[in-house]
DNA sequence: ATTCTTTTTTTCGAGGCTCGAAAAAAAGAG
DNA sequence: CTCTTTTTTTCGAGCCTCGAAAAAAAGAAT
């Protein structure tokens, strides 16, 4: 039994619609976004011009690229910038990143520092990432615009609810409120999230004809993560973030995982278990802390020079993650997969055993049909999922409010 | 961006959510009504009266449980039992059950019938099902109500719009397309689902205080079964209906399953599997075609008389479980889990082994929070489930419809 | 230069829907 | 027989969307 449907949120749910519409299409006329809503031109007319008057869309005055077409021309319509603003913050290890991005997605400004988030205390880690959002919160480049939202990224779990980061590799702290932390700060909403779900919203937004309803973005790297859109919708347990691909157990009983379990993918397909598997060849030995990206390369590039304990470990990462993407093809049906991050670059080296190992699974019926893309920088694709979260947000809650008190807010801010 | 919201889906939608709200509730008054569905009492008031004027709902009349209140005497509603039928279609393993329902949900009649399922050509697999659609059809105890929906439920895997059986271990043929073939018969909608999601469907209509948006149904019977309801909706796949929970591999290259593959964890806790390992010991000995309830208790019995190989054949099973279980929780939060069918009954030989392999893994973190339920009768669930679905079909599609086409058939059928 | 065409956008009135308030109905209590 | 209390219905206000018609703003044609 859904929810009763009230009259009101017939023009909330309309004006979300066309903002999207706009936001989807750049500079569209109103008769695109007439097509695209499927609403009619009166509706398009009406809501179109209340959000022109309250400042939220703007018309593109002059400079139209000409009609060479008959008629009235079509007066485009774009999101305004100025409207507001939003700021993202993506912890990674040892690294600390923020963006102030305006509301039609352009960047403002950005600042970086890099920490070392493993020594760091948990008053530490929480300190640092407040400065950084009070630092891009007084940059001049805002100009008077009211930043409405923070999405913080992080690897690691976070809680259903995105307030907290429940557990992360880059720190030995756990349950670390940065929600509620940041929002002392700046005073309004913060969520965190998983890196690969935003990482799953960019790929989603960069290109919705591969990347629609479902599919699967998994983050090869130190650990293993993943991004999953089930329906259209981000995937996340009820509890946690859930989506703990790197952690079924492949093996039970086997390798020794970064998590202390036995026989995890990650523990076959992680950096670390890739190097121990070509160095050492026990899969009991301790996981190194960190691995640079330039030694996994150099791994990467004797693998491919010769046959050797270098190949046989990216096989058996690939046989891993094979392995497991065939048992959740068991259970959710094949869909488009993307490996992310640096890992993704030793690809060549991974598939064969992947797809072997695939096609030993209920999943994998048809895994010649399945694809797989690689995209090997995971940053700018986090940065932009953080973005295209927080757009949304104040798409729908600020600007196509349910509840008239959010928007007497933002009224407030721009006083 | 969803789609456009149109004016008259809100009279489409709220008339839904009356007559859900009334389903649920029995014989709620107008007021109970306006209080669960949080629309106002004119609201109700003019929807209500559409509905029974239109012959959807009646109104109780006499015969009240009196009120002993003071005030006006609530009257009660309900659904109308002679506004419509539907018909539920459940082949198992050489059994075929049809049932008549009426629109309230009681049952008309029923039919049924055995033949061996396993040896049936294709078409005599079509012509026994058709069959017994067409005797419920021409039933007295129809008594004019127009049948509306049919809704069948099969061991085995179907195509994700419901039209095909694409496989099932009741027959060697794969591909049947039931739904087209009994539209044929009917003339009216049919879809064919899985047995396991139609015991989710039922489940949480007996009890959604702990059924509701998240949960999981396992059958254990010869194979391995499971219904996955995931926020709120029924999860199956995007091509097929997906929750090959049976078919995750439990260990590389393991026991031989029934589908051929290896390490399936249905190769260790179907019924075939337990019998196998307490009886050869050989996990690569060919399945059996079928093994008697009663077999599957004596042996149950026998482990729990003394410490042997049919002991130790349970706690595979449990132990192969639990692993599944855990890679299901890794990825989606652990959930309430009700075991249904005959293997049930041996839940005490099971449950240790399989607590034991869940905490081993990443979804085992509270894995003594996780409780268990048991129900070893799967019969009863499928076929309740299948009725709450084709009573909601007919619900939404036709009585509140968003197309009018469909309403004017329904006009046709009772004039 | 002025008058057609064509296309986009706005305006206007009709028709629906939900809601709150008020009225009506239908009992028991005094 | 009149007062309370509770439920249900009625009625008018206020929105919202839509289609049709009007207005606007160009290029094309004369």
């Amino acid at each position: 039994m859904t929810a009763a449907v009230r009259h009101d949120d017939l023009r909330r749910r309309n004006r979300a619609l066309v903002i999207a519409a706009i936001r989807r299409a750049g500079q569209p006329s109103r008769t695109d976004i007439a097509r695209t809503t499927g609403l009619s031109h009166s509706t398009i007319s009406a809501i179109s011009a209340d959000l022109i008057a309250e400042g939220v869309l703007a018309q593109a005055k002059g400079a139209e690229a000409s009609s060479l077409k008959r008629g009235r021309p079509q007066i485009a319509i774009g999101i305004n910038p100025e409207a507001a603003a939003i700021l993202t913050v993506v912890l990674s290890l040892n690294s600390l990143s923020a963006s102030l991005i305006d509301y039609s997605g352009n960047l403002v400004a950005e600042d970086h520092r890099r920490f070392s988030t493993l020594t760091a205390s948990r008053a530490n880690l929480m300190a640092e990432t407040a400065a950084a959002v009070r630092r891009l919160l007084n940059h001049r480049g805002l100009a008077g615009r009211p930043v409405l939202r923070i999405v913080m990224a992080v690897q690691g779990i976070t809680d259903s609810r995105s307030r907290a980061l429940l557990w992360s590799p880059i720190t030995m702290h756990s349950d670390i409120p940065f929600a509620d932390a940041l929002e002392e700060v700046a005073g309004i909403p913060v969520t965190i999230e998983n890196d690969c779900s935003m990482i799953a919203m960019s790929l989603r937004w960069r290109n919705p004809e591969r990347y629609r309803d479902d599919f699967i973005a998994i983050l090869l790297s130190h650990g293993i993560g993943m991004g999953l859109m089930l329906k259209g919708s981000l995937f996340s347990g009820t509890h946690s973030s859930g989506g703990e691909f790197g952690h079924m157990i492949h093996q039970p009983e086997g390798a020794l995982c970064r998590c202390g379990r036995r026989g995890c993918v990650e523990a076959y397909a992680g950096n670390y278990a890739i190097w121990r598997n070509a160095r050492t060849g026990d899969e009991n030995a301790p996981p190194a802390a960190d691995i640079s990206d330039a030694d996994m390369a150099s791994l990467a590039a004797e693998a491919r020079r010769r046959d050797g304990p270098e190949r046989r470990a990216f096989e058996k990462a690939g046989r891993a993650l094979g392995y497991g993407l065939g048992n959740l093809f068991a259970l959710i049906d094949p869909a488009p997969v993307c490996f992310v991050g640096h890992g993704a670059s030793a690809f060549d080296l991974i598939e064969p055993s992947l797809r072997a190992a695939i096609a030993q699974t209920a999943g994998g019926q048809h895994s010649d049909s399945i694809t797989f893309d690689t995209e090997t920088n995971e940053m700018p694709l986090i940065r932009e999922g953080c973005a295209v979260r927080a757009l949304t947000f104040v798409d729908q809650e600020i600007f196509a409010p349910g509840n008239p008190a959010q928007q007497r807010l933002y009224g407030e801010m721009i006083a």
